[in-house]
Parts: C-alpha cells; sequence; structure tokens
DNA sequence: CATAAAACAGTAATAATTCCTATTTTCTTC
DNA sequence: GAAGAAAATAGGAATTATTACTGTTTTATG
C-alpha cells in the first residue's frame, strides 16, 4: 500500500470525528481541504482501510455503511429516527464477549464473531418529539 | 390491509423454508406459482408484512435484505463465504438479553433493543475448503 | 351490483456502490 | 536527481437493490 494525500486526508478527519460518517460525509468533508478529491477515491479507501482493519465498517439498519477510526472494541447505538450513529460506553460486557465464545461450533458452523448495535431513539431526538 | 393472492404466496413461501430469501429469491419461487407477479409487488409486501410485524427483516453485512417468517426469538448465522443465512439454536441467551435490558439509559439515549447476529464459515463452506 | 379503497403489473427513477480508463503520483534503483 | 514500474487518482459510466409512479384490476362493503 502506497502512501496517498487522499487517503491520509480520509484517515485524518475520520481519527478526529466520533460522527461514524458515511462515505458521502467523508467525501463532503475531505473535499474542503482537496477539492478535486473523487468519491470513487474515497470508497476504494474506506474499504482498503477497512480490509486491512485500520478502520471499521458498520452496517446498520439504514443499508448504508458507516465508518469508525476507533477500532478499540465498542458497541455503538443506532437512532432510528434521525439516523446517526453514537458511541456507547458499554466496554464489551463480559456476559456478551462469554456467551459469543462459548457458542463454539454447536451449530456446526464456525463461528468467527458477532455483529451486535443497539437502536432506538437517541436523547437529541427523544427531546425534539416530547 | 386487504387480501390478496400475491401477499398469501409470499407468506406461504416464506413459512415454508428456513432459507431466509432476499426479496428476489422471494419473487423468483413466486413467479413459479403465479407467473405474471412483478417485484415491485414482492418488495411492497415484503415491507407491508415487516412493517406489520408478520415477518421479521434481516440485515446482514452483504446489504442485502433477507427475510424471515420465523418471528419467535432466535439468532441468526451469516456465512462470510457463501452469504447464506442459517437459524441457531441458541435460545436468547438469557446472558445477553439481561445485558441488553440493563444498559437502559446509562448513555442518555433510549435503547430500545439490540441487533446481534454471528458469523464466520458455515459447515458447507468449510467442507469445501479443506 | 356499485362504489371506494387497496393491491397489482410493469416500468421508470433513485441511490449507494463498484467498475473502467487514461493520467498522475509514489516508490525504488541506478 | 532521472527512469521505470507499481499504485493511486479523477471523472464518469455501469451495476444493483430498492422505491416511486401510473393506469388497471381486485377486494371488501353496503
Amino acid at each position: 500500500m502506497n502512501h496517498s494525500k487522499q487517503r491520509d486526508l480520509i484517515t485524518d478527519y475520520l481519527m478526529s470525528t466520533k460522527s461514524h460518517p458515511t462515505a458521502e460525509e467523508v467525501y463532503n468533508e475531505v473535499k474542503l481541504k482537496e477539492p478535486t478529491i473523487s468519491l470513487g477515491t474515497v470508497y476504494r479507501n474506506l474499504n482498503l482501510l477497512a480490509d486491512n482493519n485500520i478502520i471499521v465498517r458498520l452496517h446498520m439498519k439504514d443499508g448504508i455503511d458507516h465508518y469508525d477510526a476507533d477500532t478499540s472494541e465498542h458497541y455503538h447505538f443506532y437512532c432510528n429516527c434521525c439516523g446517526r450513529v453514537y458511541d456507547l460506553d458499554i466496554k464489551a460486557p463480559a456476559a456478551f464477549n462469554k456467551c459469543i465464545a462459548s457458542k463454539g461450533d454447536a451449530s456446526g458452523h464456525k463461528i468467527e464473531g458477532a455483529m451486535v448495535y443497539f437502536y432506538g431513539t437517541c436523547k437529541d431526538c427523544a427531546l425534539k418529539t416530547d
């Protein structure tokens, strides 16, 4: 993987935010600093970074991929109302992990991991609908 | 919600299979019995049924929606290799549920539920790659 | 049976993402 | 530092899952 200005900008932006942006949002943000960057480049680099475990790809129920440069184990919260993704402070609950690990090959399938995220109504949206 | 032959066929097919088909797969299957059905009708009905909690919509990491007529609480397994979705016999582990319930509003967000699914290599694919 | 609401088939439109190509940038070696 | 090969890029076209639209048919109801 060669060095590239565009990839650095993408990584830098992801590291600077906790908003779990989509490719489109990354594109709009990075374009401010590198106006000629193309959307294809953003997608290619996000995939490259995710495939190499430098960033994390999040599949939430809106069907749009979100990205997170924080690769430490933590859980996410998806707001059904506004679609924003938040970090949860729940630190990899022992109960969850034990449970996931214990599943092993009971089913005959090789279980390598679990996707877990929480959803509901976020703080902001709860205020608005009151 | 009025009665409709097309919706019945879709529901019947979903109840007859454990394959967690996509809209496209439902379409192809139902078309065998009702050749003039349109893909739009399949999508509309799947959404209608899912919105009314008659079936369940599954968002796996392939980004394509899968559907399941089994609304009893159970977990799913996604094969990274072939993309098939399987039921897991893990019956709503108490540890998981307790954990999810206990999260409550610790974060300030109203947590209404959790998305959980497992992934890895399924039995069939494990055999093939040996 | 008449009417209104709901559902339909068929097709066009959207939207997220990937693919393609000619050009530019990066890395390596001299 | 220049030259050549590999990697990356911009820009746009293509793909794919899904939704929206429209005129017609089906269903429920009085």
